[in-house]
DNA sequence: CGTGTTTGACCAGCGC
DNA sequence: GCGCTGGTCAAACACG
């Protein structure tokens, strides 16, 4: 106790020491915004100008650049083929402190994210009514003529997708669940499941379970709907996941760029920081959302999204961005644990969204950052692991359940303070920042010291992060679970309001990039 | 006895 | 109108 309090206050003073950074670093943001008023909107306002409405600008407050690559990636998206990170790929660095600054964008004129997700999906009206929850009959009536024609194709809910490899018959994602049903869906001989949520007697939110013949390990479960109750800690992160993604989708179906940004945002830093691919399916028009690996599909007859836990695109089709460390299998899912997602020495900022960092996915680029902080949570990982073997204090991910605490700290202790590692932490931050952009690069906390030439790269010690990316060293842990959204919420935070949508956002904070520095750097 | 699962019936949407 | 399909209902059943 008295080891964990003395850390407790080490962390205290460390998130003060972030905060304290977090809030000059967001003054500075925002007078740099205040300087440039017009800048942060170009991007969407330019896109509409140019006929583009239907291109999805995921800018959180930053300018984009190029617009030759605009036309690359429209091609690219409409194809259908998936985006993937090619050599000559040039990553425009584009990090924002979150979406602050555009939130009141949604105040003013357009509806936010989460409303929007609200007047498409009936099960929210429900929510508010206290009806039962399926009224899809009820929806056409709270529409005005001109919402029936924008929204016209969001009427349908939004669903999303989580393809995780699992054993066990469902995945464990912290929430309670009710079988209610079972049907053999055309083409597939495995029975689909169909489950409701019995966290609270109305709650609208469903799940089908389904596997697939081609492959039976892997499980697919789809969310629908968004809960009505608070949450148990360890169903916010899934939950949160899932709203998130369906304001992605509702929003960018219906007020194409300038809806997206938070939520997008959101999912997009929650997911592909740590792996995900994404797969948008949409019987309206494609939406050419621009995200890592991601694909479009119009095969599905409600929008969905599909977050796949199955791969690790990064590490199999990215090996270069390994750099040292080999480009093995490095799938998510041998962590996977969406029962126990509890604090996790993971500091409270982080969780709650203050320290989120706002990803701006540039349209123009094939590749781009958001990869490049995935290759940083692999890093982590790998090296974590690497450490462990090095002490053969572990053989494998899967005995990392039971490592007793005190060995994860001092391993954590010593991985973070390995210069190896920081180096290499370094060397992968540096190329998503760019070696110019002084005084940028911080991530937390202050220990390693800043070099010359502006890498100014810190990690901090002890409560450097590395741990929540790792299953608690108690207790044993399903298999179908994941990490790969490592924070804890406050239980209200899994409705699907904006802003608190950012505390999916993963432990990383940047500041604002230098506009005139090294913004296009590569990754090799 | 309460809770959850199973499973056939039922309903609505959609295409022909 | 008809058949197919996905989704839901609810009675029967299982289990602790």
């Amino acid at each position: 106790m008295g080891e964990v309090m003395e850390e407790n206050q080490k962390l205290r003073m460390h998130l003060d020491r972030v905060m304290k950074e977090y809030r000059a670093l967001q003054m500075q943001f925002h007078d740099m915004v205040q300087q440039e008023p017009n800048k942060s909107s170009s991007t969407i306002s330019t896109h509409r100008e140019t006929g583009e409405p239907e291109l999805v600008s995921l800018s959180l407050g930053m300018s984009s650049s190029d617009g030759k690559k605009d036309d690359h990636f429209s091609r690219k998206t409409h194809g259908k083929e998936k985006v993937d990170n090619d050599d000559d790929d040039k990553e425009v660095l584009a990090l924002g402190l979150d979406c602050k600054f555009e939130l009141p964008k949604y105040q003013e004129n357009e509806p936010s994210p989460t409303p929007s997700l609200e007047a498409s999906s009936g099960e929210v009206k429900e929510e508010e009514g206290g009806k039962t929850w399926p009224p899809k009959n009820s929806l056409k009536n709270v529409r005005n003529e001109e919402d029936e024609v924008s929204q016209q194709n969001s009427v349908k809910r939004a669903r999303v997708s989580v393809r995780v490899r699992c054993d066990t018959p469902t995945m464990n994602d912290g929430c309670q669940w009710r079988k209610y049903g079972q049907k053999t869906a055309k083409g597939n001989p495995c029975p689909r499941a169909y489950y409701r949520c019995t966290v609270a007697p109305n709650c609208p939110v469903r799940k089908q379970v389904q596997r697939y013949a081609e492959d039976m390990s892997i499980l697919t479960t789809t969310y629908e709907g968004t809960h009505n109750h608070p949450l148990p800690i360890s169903a916010t992160a899934m939950a949160s996941t899932t709203s998130a993604a369906a304001s992605m989708l509702i929003s960018g179906s219906t007020t194409s760029t300038s809806g997206l940004s938070p939520s997008v945002a959101s999912i997009l830093s929650s997911a592909s920081f740590n792996g995900l691919n994404f797969y948008l399916s949409d019987n309206t028009k494609p939406t050419p959302i621009y995200l890592p690996n991601s694909s479009l599909s119009s095969s599905s007859s409600c929008p969905t999204i599909t977050l796949d836990l199955t791969t690790s695109s990064n590490a199999s089709s990215h090996p270069s961005k390994l750099g040292s460390f080999p480009p093995r299998s490095y799938s998510t899912i041998q962590n996977l644990n969406f029962s126990s997602l509890e604090s996790n020495a993971l500091p409270l900022s982080w969780s709650n969204g203050v320290l989120g960092y706002g990803t701006q996915a540039q349209p123009y680029n094939k590749n781009q950052n958001i990869g490049s902080l995935n290759f940083g949570r692999q890093l982590q990982e790998a090296h974590y692991q690497s450490y462990l073997q090095k002490n053969n204090s572990i053989s494998n991910s899967s005995t990392q359940q039971s490592l007793p605490a005190d060995t994860l700290a001092a391993a954590t202790k010593a991985i973070t303070s390995d210069p190896s590692f920081q180096s290499a932490l370094a060397a992968a931050l540096t190329s998503i920042i760019g070696p110019g952009t002084s005084s940028t690069a911080r991530v937390l906390g202050s220990q390693t010291a800043a070099d010359e030439s502006g890498h100014n790269l810190k990690l901090i010690d002890q409560s450097f992060p590395i741990l929540s990316s790792f299953p608690p060293s108690t207790s044993t842990v399903n298999k179908c679970t994941s990490t790969f959204l490592s924070s804890s919420n406050p239980p209200s935070s899994a409705n699907s309001q904006p802003g608190s949508l950012m505390f999916l956002s993963p432990s990383l904070s940047f500041p604002t990039p230098n506009n005139n520095s090294t913004s296009n750097v590569r990754l090799h």
